[in-house]
DNA sequence: ATATTCATTTATCGACCGATAAATAGTACA
DNA sequence: TGTACTATTTATCGGTCGATAAATGAATAT
């Protein structure tokens, strides 16, 4: 059923008020992301418009089209979880690969794991879109494919060549396992368990020892490291 | 950038046929869905007509309303993948619970990864409608809520009481980390192990293992367990 | 052959969409 | 205070949407 009619905004005669284009740009951006992230990127720009307390020609005033506001807001929502240091983190070799996981996989949750990123990150790439190839991309090359390496090195085993098809494989079941568990806190509002880096601990934990007993068999130091995970994991 | 103007669809003058009506309502409620796992459900009804090769009205003689016809859509797609055995196969124990999830996972999966079932997943999932809702504890209740069962059986724990938590939470992150292998291969077109059932049988592995060190401790059958699964995992 | 039935098409409605042009009003500076 | 500038609003356009009513025509019964 179509609605009849919608209940006029009744217009209440705010005194209008003048910002400065800077201001008034970042706000449109920052709104219109909470916007797109409820409505789905078909969302009016008139309702937009209301929720910004402004009329809706304003906002061609800032942006030429709605695909080039909605183009910010996919920059801005993509590039806020990668502008950390997690990078140099996950390579610090003088603590424990278990520990920079545990922090990296914190801070990156922190960083994603809200109603709004996931869900822009859920229209966007249901839409087919290069900045989410680029970012499914950079997870792989950025991420796992460092993750494997740091693993390989505590393993004893080669650092230089490119991660086997089946290492990454592991790495992403395991990367989406955590994904999954945001999916389904903020997108299907399910119950989880609320101790989120419990969660991540015990994840790592199953992860590293999947890693060892599937692919790190073949090394003496292998064997050793996997005994001290599995001693690890007990604590 | 706004379109200036559609391409006349060139009326090719196909003879008018008659359908009877269960046939037409078939085809239609089929030919929608793949019609709205690619554009969504904001696809207009006169392009899904089009693809029908009917005229627009004509589906408002089938169906009431679009909402109607998208109902029909979610029923159809959340139905198919749970019209199986699978539940009794899970709980068959005169075949180790390896083996049985192996079984379950690579028939569930070849039921849902695919781009249709997927994509209709993910863009209802996005509206929170109760049917998701409903999905999920399904899966929750029926599949997770089975496995830790049957793990708890294996593993020579107390297979009365209600999974705790933390076991939950395990089986989720091992059933997202599948589930997301399929996002990544139908939704992100991005490149997966293209072995599906050596990625299923891996993560099954880790799992068994990861639920055994995390939870299982506490017994000697389980500790038996854990020998024969890690001997197992060898293979 | 003619009448009846109903699947299907043609025509059209009102609402909403993104976008543009012109009018208005707040602000800064002389 | 007056004037220039521009942020903001009002008014409006062409297009598309879901939905309905009336006209058409293919199958079926008589």
């Amino acid at each position: 059923m179509r609605m009849r009619k919608k209940a006029k905004a009744t217009a209440i005669p705010v005194k209008q008020k003048r910002l400065s284009p800077e201001d008034r740009r970042k706000e449109f951006i920052r709104k219109a992301t909470e916007f797109f992230a409820e409505e789905g990127f078909n969302g009016g720009t008139r309702e937009l418009a209301r929720r910004l307390g402004v009329t809706q020609p304003l906002l061609y005033r800032y942006f030429p089209s709605k695909e080039e506001l909605i183009r910010e807001v996919y920059r801005k929502v993509y590039l806020e979880p990668l502008d950390s240091d997690w990078e140099k983190r996950l390579s610090d070799r003088s603590r424990p690969l278990r520990d920079r996981l545990q922090y990296f996989y914190v801070t990156y949750t922190d960083a994603i794991f809200n109603r709004i990123w996931l869900r822009i990150y859920l229209f966007s790439g249901l839409k087919g879109l290069d900045i989410n190839r680029w970012y499914v991309s950079t997870v792989r090359d950025k991420i796992l494919t460092r993750i494997i390496k740091e693993w390989r090195f505590e393993a004893g085993l080669s650092v230089q060549s490119k991660p086997t098809a089946k290492e990454l494989e592991l790495a992403w079941v395991f990367h989406g396992g955590i994904f999954y568990y945001g999916v389904r806190k903020f997108i299907y509002e399910s119950p989880v368990l609320e101790d989120k880096e419990k969660m991540i601990a015990d994840a790592i934990d199953t992860f590293l020892i999947g890693m060892t007993r599937a692919l790190g068999k073949t090394s003496r130091a292998a064997s050793r490291n996997l005994d001290r995970l599995e001693a690890a994991a007990d604590r």
